[in-house]
DNA sequence: CAGTGGTCTAGACCACTGA
DNA sequence: CAGTGGTCTAGACCACTGT
């Protein structure tokens, strides 16, 4: 995730490809210090080494100054290519305990959380906008839970589609908590979709996002041109700014979607 | 996702809670090398200059060597804060063209992925496991195409099921290539799932993950205990090692469930 | 070609933590 | 208390890439 080589959408590298340098390609990374390694170099002998079996899982890997000397670098540059390795959930450091491959190697994958205007275009599809219905109303119940408001709280109640090609693409159920964004009462939300807006409000936010299976009820199977009863990945993200919920939103997808990723 | 103060299993810690030293509680990082900064406090720094608007999205921020000033550390104290950054999907950075606040940020999740058992321990229940059927086939053709197996290709054919505290928990649908794990045939699949066999036997692997939502038909619903046409969470995932495809399964989880994570 | 980030170094001190 | 990783430095050279 920090080499600048893997594909920037994607996670986790453990095919660290490298850009070879020729004048490198007969060095024997393994054996003496017959030249200066980059951190990457190391990184990728370190990789291999383990995932060839030549440092099984749990065993302890040398320390760095050692390993510095083997690989004839700088400690530092030993530092990096193992804090990397540790960030990719590879191995494990501890201080004075040293450094270990994890016996079961920490799974895990990175999800681009796209705009769903870049999603549709990037399939290379054309996206349209549009607001179904607008209103506001009191925070419902269940809502006031998943975002801490307070009870009296107003919100802003918007339901859209976004198609792409002409198809239905998702529908989305938003919220947006006037008391904390009330200028959200006055934007006009009939040309471009709230999270566009929300985006150039308030770019930066903590969210918590979780996916799930819905069941298509009438009203979604009429939104999505789909059977009432079909199966639908579903995402829902609430994001707060500075510990104040701002918004809500369910995303349903057209049947059929898949969220993809490699790692 | 460096800052080891994140909490081990989510991500792109947007929120870098720093532990703040007392003696340092005083200084004014914003103002002149009263004292010298570590490279999380410069991360921090910058991050609330950015989520707090000073720096607008979009926006060049200082070089390096300006940066190390002001805060009175040394360049390579600035690169890592902005190199995380960079990583977290804050700022974008060019050589000479310098960096910038990123106008839309990455919005980018980190999901753990992890094994059955786990998943279902962590939440305090107990896990039972059970092998419902086996089989060695010939690879059919879908197989064969996700895969990219040759044809005439030999699969195990698995399919077990997950309990938590006696509940059906997860369907597990799985095919190992026995041209690239022939061990597979011999292996005990009764006691445990053919997860915890293909970590101990491949840790290391590539692999393609991807989410999406189905309808329990009349097998699956058999399986988990639920009614025929309940929308279900379903995760494939392929895994290679060394460029030979190894497994290929299908989970899917008991209605209702839900996968979670906070960025 | 010049400005910016990318990486490396040799050495230093610090912070944790296992024995 | 001693070994290991965590971080910082001051300086250097390199690799891109905008102008």
């Amino acid at each position: 995730m920090h080499d600048p080589s893997d594909p920037p959408c994607h996670a986790a590298g453990l095919g660290a490809a490298i850009k070879l340098d020729y004048k490198r390609i007969r060095m024997n990374l393994s054996e003496g210090p017959s030249m200066k390694a980059t951190y990457r170099e190391v990184k990728a002998d370190i990789l291999s080494k383990i995932t060839k079996g030549h440092w099984a899982p749990g065993s302890l890997i040398p320390n760095e100054v050692e390993l510095a000397e083997s690989y004839g670098c700088a400690r530092a540059t030993v530092n990096r290519a193992m804090r990397e390795l540790a960030d990719d959930g590879l191995i494990e450091r501890r201080r004075k305990a040293g450094t270990r491959v994890r016996s079961s190697p920490v799974r895990q994958a990175r999800f681009d959380i796209p705009l769903v205007r870049r999603e549709i275009e990037d399939k290379g599809a054309e996206y349209r906008y549009s607001l179904a219905s607008r209103s506001i109303e009191g925070a419902p119940d269940w809502l006031r839970a998943r975002l801490q408001l307070e009870a009296g709280a107003e919100a802003l109640h918007l339901v859209c589609m976004h198609y792409a090609d002409g198809d239905p693409f998702q529908h989305e159920d938003r919220w947006i908590n006037l008391g904390a964004l009330p200028q959200a009462a006055d934007a006009d939300f009939t040309q471009t979709g709230p999270n566009e807006w929300l985006v150039a409000t308030i770019p930066f936010s903590t969210a918590e996002i979780s996916f799930s299976a819905t069941l298509a009820d009438r009203a979604l199977a009429e939104y999505l041109a789909c059977d009432t009863g079909a199966p639908l990945f579903t995402v829902e993200r609430a994001t707060w700014f500075e510990g104040d919920a701002n918004t809500f939103v369910r995303l349903t997808y057209r049947p059929g979607h898949r969220m993809t990723t490699r790692y």
